[in-house]
DNA sequence: CATATATCCTATCTAATTAATAGGGTATAA
DNA sequence: TTATACCCTATTAATTAGATAGGATATATG
């Protein structure tokens, strides 16, 4: 499974912004600085989780963002699916096709429905908590590697 | 999850690959007429399915592709593969990448790669040979539509 | 109320990837 | 020796992803 730039600035994002205390915002330019993502690009993203109820923001001077929920109410599928589309089948534009062209195999979008309705249900057991607490459990390896080795 | 034009007409081709008796052979130009498939783009796909060990083929007057193996033994997954490259983690070629920017988080790369190894499992359990019960199973459910109806 | 701040919005540009063509080369049966 | 049908490399066209650009709008604060 591929993710575009933009999910993973996305999912970047929404991580930096679970450890701000509930209600506190957070401004685009640290977020940008702080992770290399170029600015512009990262204010189309939040923007577009915004309008999909996962950010909520205040404009104006001290204003920022922020979550609009608690991380662990906010799943991992829900996030890409924002930018990736839905990952189960039918989501697609139908675009009118070159002559000749067939339909798709019925076998073919069963399998491949099958397959996404799976790697879906994995990315919704995981809520944006879970991420954050991995996160912080894999640096902590990192840690005790790098004690290990003095 | 989506598949590339290639990854699909490879998948039609293969289908229709399956109809033929053992080691009777199919031309391109067939393949190409009775599936709206463009013949010259058509010829590269089946070429990646040679040289990947899923047909083989005879040069010459009244050559041909046939399946290298049995449908039973082709698993779906084996088939997207050759395209879409490994659905599993750390199968991407490593590019320089931009001043600044992050290592994907450790978090997010552990999530993708379960949901990914969900996939993969389905699109393993399921053969060539499934694929063509399942739509031959589907162009009969499409038939007694149509008598229902009448 | 002026000003600085920070989000909001739409349009455009560029690079990369995917989809498709083009034009022969090579093996083989008849 | 000819017609057939796969084999191979290169090029072009179309689409999508990634990134920039330039201002519009809302708001806290002096």
């Amino acid at each position: 499974m591929h993710l575009s730039k933009k999910t993973e600035y996305a999912l970047r994002a929404l991580i930096y912004a679970s450890r701000f205390p509930e209600g506190t915002t957070f401004q685009i330019r640290d977020l940008a600085e702080k992770n290399g993502i170029p600015k512009k690009f990262l204010e189309l993203i939040l923007l577009e989780l915004k309008k999909a109820g996962i950010l909520s923001s205040r404009r104006g001077v001290g204003g920022g963002y922020l979550l609009a929920r608690r991380p662990d109410t906010i799943r991992t599928g829900e996030i890409i699916e924002v930018f990736e589309g839905s990952m189960n089948a039918g989501d697609g534009k139908k675009v009118p096709g070159r002559q000749g062209a067939r339909e798709p195999s019925p076998a073919v979008a069963r399998v491949v429905a099958e397959a996404s309705r799976a790697a879906a249900a994995v990315l919704s057991r995981w809520t944006l908590a879970d991420l954050v607490r991995e996160e912080d459990e894999a640096a902590e390896r990192r840690r005790m590697n790098v004690m290990y080795f003095i």
